[in-house]
DNA sequence: GTGGTCTAGACCACT
DNA sequence: GTGGTCTAGACCACC
């Protein structure tokens, strides 16, 4: 199921529908060969508009993730390289319980946020450190 | 200590550049009265437009976070409001083990992102059904 | 004999089969009368839509280059302008010979196309010239 | 130099152009580094939508041929993978010659696309067989 | 009815 | 003034 972007947080309405996609099918909510929404009843459900749900299933077939198929709608690609990734499913769980205790610890969603990017970056500064020692 | 902002990850520059400096100052990595960067010398090291500094210190100013003193540059507002959260002091180690375990896991960043947004809008949404409930 | 078109090319499937009948009567592959296969069968072979076959049949029967006769087939036309065309048969092996060298001069297919295409439009570009100087 | 795609040729308008563009800088008509036109004016010249114009750059960049750069405008990628191929520039003249010679022998532009485009799908066929039986 | 292209025009982000 | 996103709405291509 697809949540409405939000339309004032920097981050464009079509990179979050891309990302919610694609979050879809690691999970496995949207299986290999599934047919996703129409292009206008998706746009007429996010109230968005259509030209924007376009780009991103135009985007998505680009890399592989969905295929368009004229006259007849937009299916998850046979071939979409993650689906239903085992290592998400198991990682779900965990990240559900930080965000609850996070919250009841009183943190912000927007704080969590710019916490979470922090440490993201600096897990990959880290890595790539260590890495390049190697 | 300011990192450079991603350039292609659709999130503009100054959103980017906003959250890190707010979470300094959340963090403790910025402290009340301290003064920030020139923009000048901040642009240059990020290798932005000076002008896109400007327009975050501009911004920080407006929502009480730092003052601008003209002439003498900008600093950390002494009021400003969620100076050296201890909860967030708290959290952060939580945050930093649980992304190496899923770095270890075999997750991509970028997964990670799309993972941690989803559960974020998931337990928000929880939380309104639990509040809208009492 | 007719080839599968190619779905993503940019030109539509129906442009392509519309070419391919054309330029299979200009060489004479086809022959005025003679049947051209039924819509089904063709569509099928091809992997296409038969209402797809029945524009191609629908738009080529305007043109006056094949009649379709209620119940019998489509067949090419008796009096269709360009059948056999002596001077494209004889153009033939010359385009046949350059293509070969191009391709062993290690150019890609759709690099030839993009060369031929702007070469095409240069020379009708002077003939105009030369026209509008006469 | 920059042609107005054909709007009533099937070919969508954003391919003839990304086409136009892509053998520009495969003859070094556009060297890598250089500043493409803006996208406004092109499309002011072109007489075809700014959106239009936008998507093609887009594209284009997303295949790694140009570089956008929010604020200064569109560049020719460094790295542009076919810049000023030399087999290109020598197969120019072969092609131009032909097309001369099969206009003077009266083939009209429609046909000779034809022509050239069955021999391409046909050379190809070849090559494929010889490959597959190698 | 589905996707595909194009236009027109507004407003924002960034240099 | 450049690119970037989004809206609104028309018309075409294809199933």
């Amino acid at each position: 199921m697809i949540i409405k972007p939000n339309t004032s947080s920097g981050t464009p309405i079509y990179v979050q529908l891309k990302d919610q996609i694609k979050h879809a099918i690691e999970t496995g909510a949207l299986r290999p060969g599934e047919q996703l929404p129409g292009m206008r009843k998706l746009a007429e459900e996010l109230v968005i508009n259509p030209n924007t749900v376009a780009r991103v299933y135009r985007e998505l077939e680009q890399e592989g993730v969905i295929e368009l198929r004229q006259g007849s709608g937009a299916f998850v690609a046979e071939q979409a390289k993650g689906s239903a990734r085992a290592d998400i499913l198991r990682a779900r769980p965990l990240v559900k319980a930080l965000l609850v205790k996070l919250l009841h610890m009183g943190l912000g969603e927007e704080e969590i946020r710019r916490l979470f990017e922090a440490e993201l970056i600096a897990a990959r500064a880290e890595n790539n450190t260590q890495a390049s020692r190697k």
